[in-house]
DNA sequence: TGATTGATTTTTACACTGTCTACTTACTTT
DNA sequence: AAAGTAAGTAGACAGTGTAAAAATCAATCA
C-alpha cells in the first residue's frame, strides 16, 4: 500500500482548478464569460478536458454553483455568529446575504440562475439545501404558534433576494442603497397584524 | 415550374414582426433560445437582417425588453383598475406583477437581466422608467410623513421581486405558492412600528 | 519485470452562433 | 430618367459546445 499522496495526471487536482478557474472567469466578466474554453485554457488544459470532467457545461457550472452555494451559506454564518438574539441574528443573515451578492455578483447570479426545468446533480441540491436551512433555521423564533413556517422563510428570503438583485441591477449608487431602512420590514415580520 | 416573382425584399414592419419572433422564442425556450438566427428564420429573413435591424444580439434584446417593459406595466394597470383604494391598488399591483412573471417567465427573466454596467438604450430606459411609476404611484399613498419614498418603492418591489424569482426557480409545487400569506406582508409596509 | 487495464487527457471534427464585409435589391429624391 | 440611400442578402470568419477517436498516464497483475 502506497502512502504518497496520488498524483493523477498532467495536472493535480484539475477538478478543483477548474472550478477555480471558473470562479476567476465569472469575476473577471459574469456568466457569458464563463466558458469550457476558456476554463480549459485558464487551467491549462486541453479544450475538451471540463466537458469530460462535468459532463458538459451544465456541469461546468452546478460544480461551480454548488461552491457557490457553500461560500453563501458561510457570508450568512459568518454574519450571524457576530450578533446574539433571534431577531438580530436575523438580521445580520439579511446583511450576510447582500454582502455576498454585491462581493460576488456574478457568482450570485449564477447560483441562483436555475429553473425548475433544470435537472440538478446532488451536490447541487444538498448546497441548495444547506443554505436554506441556515435561513430557515434563523427564521424559526419568530414564527407565530399559527403560522406556517415556509411563509415567514419565503417573506424573508423574497425581500432579500428582490433588494439584492435590485442593488445588483444598478438601481442605487454607490453607498446609498438604504440597506438598514429596508431590512426594518424584516422586524415586522412575523408579528400580530391588527392589535 | 412558374416563375417565382422576386422575393418581396421589404417586408412590410420587419422590426415588430423580428420582435414578435423574438417573444415566441422566448416562450419556446427561455432566453438562450433567443439568437439572431433563429428570430431571423422564424420571421422568414436571412440571418443577417436582425442584427442590421437592431445593432447586433444586444440590440434585439433591448428591444424585446422594452416591449416586454410595456406588456408588464400594462399587467400591473390591469390589475389594480379591478379594485380600488389604495391598499387594495397596492396589492392588486403585486398580484399583477407575479401573474406577468407565471405567464411569461422568460420575458420578465429578459427584462430584468440587465446589469449596472449594460449601455441601455433610449426605449428601453423609458421602458423601464415607465413601469416603476406604476409602482411607485401606488406606494405614494401609504409613504407616512417622515419616509423617504425610495424606501417603501423599494420594500413594495424587493419584496414581489423576489417573491416572483422564487416562485420561477420551483420552489413551490403547482398551486402551492402562498401568494396571499406572504404578500401579506405589504399591509405592513409603511405603519408606524412601536404602537 | 513486463504486459494489461482502465481512467484521463488530447486531438480532431462538426454544427451552431454573432459579427463583419461586400453585394444586390427596392424605394426615394432630384 | 438617373443618382442616391436604405433594406436585406450572401459569404466568410472566429469563437462556442459537443462528440468521437486517439494518445497518455497510473496502477494492477502474472
Amino acid at each position: 500500500m502506497q502512502h504518497e499522496p496520488p498524483k493523477p495526471h498532467h495536472h493535480g487536482n484539475l477538478r478543483n482548478a477548474l472550478i477555480e478557474a471558473g470562479i476567476d472567469l465569472l469575476k473577471e466578466g459574469g456568466l457569458p464569460n464563463l466558458t469550457l474554453r476558456k476554463c480549459a485554457a485558464l487551467a491549462g488544459v486541453s479544450h475538451a478536458a471540463p466537458a469530460h470532467h462535468f459532463d458538459g457545461l451544465d456541469g461546468l457550472r452546478q460544480a461551480i454553483a454548488s461552491e457557490g452555494f457553500s461560500r453563501f451559506r458561510q457570508a450568512m454564518l459568518d454574519a450571524s455568529d457576530q450578533v446574539s438574539g433571534a431577531r438580530e441574528k436575523l438580521r445580520a443573515i439579511a446583511r450576510g446575504y447582500l454582502a455576498f451578492a454585491r462581493a460576488e455578483p456574478a457568482l450570485y447570479d449564477l447560483i441562483f440562475s436555475y429553473r425548475s426545468n433544470h435537472k440538478l446533480n446532488a451536490d447541487l441540491n444538498a448546497g441548495t439545501s444547506q443554505a436554506y436551512s441556515v435561513l430557515a433555521e434563523h427564521c424559526a423564533p419568530i414564527v407565530p404558534p399559527d403560522t406556517d413556517p415556509l411563509v415567514i422563510e419565503t417573506q424573508v428570503w423574497s425581500l432579500c433576494h428582490g433588494y439584492a438583485l435590485l442593488i445588483l441591477s444598478g438601481r442605487f449608487s454607490d453607498g446609498e442603497a438604504p440597506d438598514d431602512a429596508v431590512l426594518a420590514l424584516i422586524d415586522k415580520i412575523g408579528l400580530q397584524s391588527g392589535t
